[in-house]
DNA sequence: ACTTTACTCAACCATTCAGTTGACTATAAT
DNA sequence: ATTATAGTCAACTGAATGGTTGAGTAAAGT
């Protein structure tokens, strides 16, 4: 079994880390729990408080973010005590960056501008 | 109907723009589109040849791309043509650098060191 | 005029996802 | 010893996702 395979310079298994930490940030609570954790360690408990919904559903997002290797979870005692990761963040941020401020977005005003401008002779 | 309500600094429609711009992404075939859109404009029919699926996929694929606001789709004649836009991705780069190179990372390297430490003695 | 190309659309399928509830376990507090 | 707290686990639900196929449409090539 091939499992060290590149596609486009990435090895499969970034790909699986990119496919993990896109789609754990793609939900919106989430999301919340990644910038609540910003601001320090926090316990699962603490962590769901704010939200409208069960402690096993913001469990369950926990697990997700833990299993992409955004947040570490360490239990201690009865409490589970959460922090966050940056590394596979930094990883999406470096694959994002390729794309971001692209030449396209410039190139696509000017030709919508000479598009105009033609259909106005 | 509230609208513009805020979470956290942020409107419910940068929320929205986040979610789809994230789970847009979370998707192998289509970060290979966005990677393949950054080297130029194509049609759907070119982008869709080296995937080793049908053309409605790719074309639903591309389809949530374009919801997302990450590509632009116009139709010439009978093919579409598919350009990269930037702007969402510089929004989500924003959103995610904020968690980026964390404190946190180099803290939790130091915990795990002065733990092994104390194990070993 | 006919055929091919480049798609779209609708229907379907299997899988995953976000949430629930109820029962359980392990730790801590009284 | 009892009770409360912090959480897990399994089972269920409804909606979304990623793929398929087959039929249809509109433009281009011959």
């Amino acid at each position: 079994m091939i499992v060290n395979q590149k596609v486009n310079f990435m090895t499969v298994q970034q790909m699986a880390q990119l496919d993990a930490t896109f789609s754990a940030l793609s939900d919106g609570t989430r999301r919340a729990i990644v910038a609540r954790l910003a601001d320090g360690e926090t316990t699962l408990s603490d962590l769901a408080a704010p939200f409208d919904m069960s402690l096993t559903a913001v469990s369950k997002h926990l697990r997700v973010l833990s299993d992409a290797g955004l947040v570490d979870i360490e239990k201690r005692g009865r409490t589970r005590h959460c922090r966050l990761r940056g590394a596979p963040i930094k990883e999406a941020v470096d694959w994002l960056s390729k794309y971001e401020s692209f030449w396209i977005d410039r190139f696509d005003a000017l030709a919508r501008h000479l598009a105009k401008e033609e259909n106005e002779k």
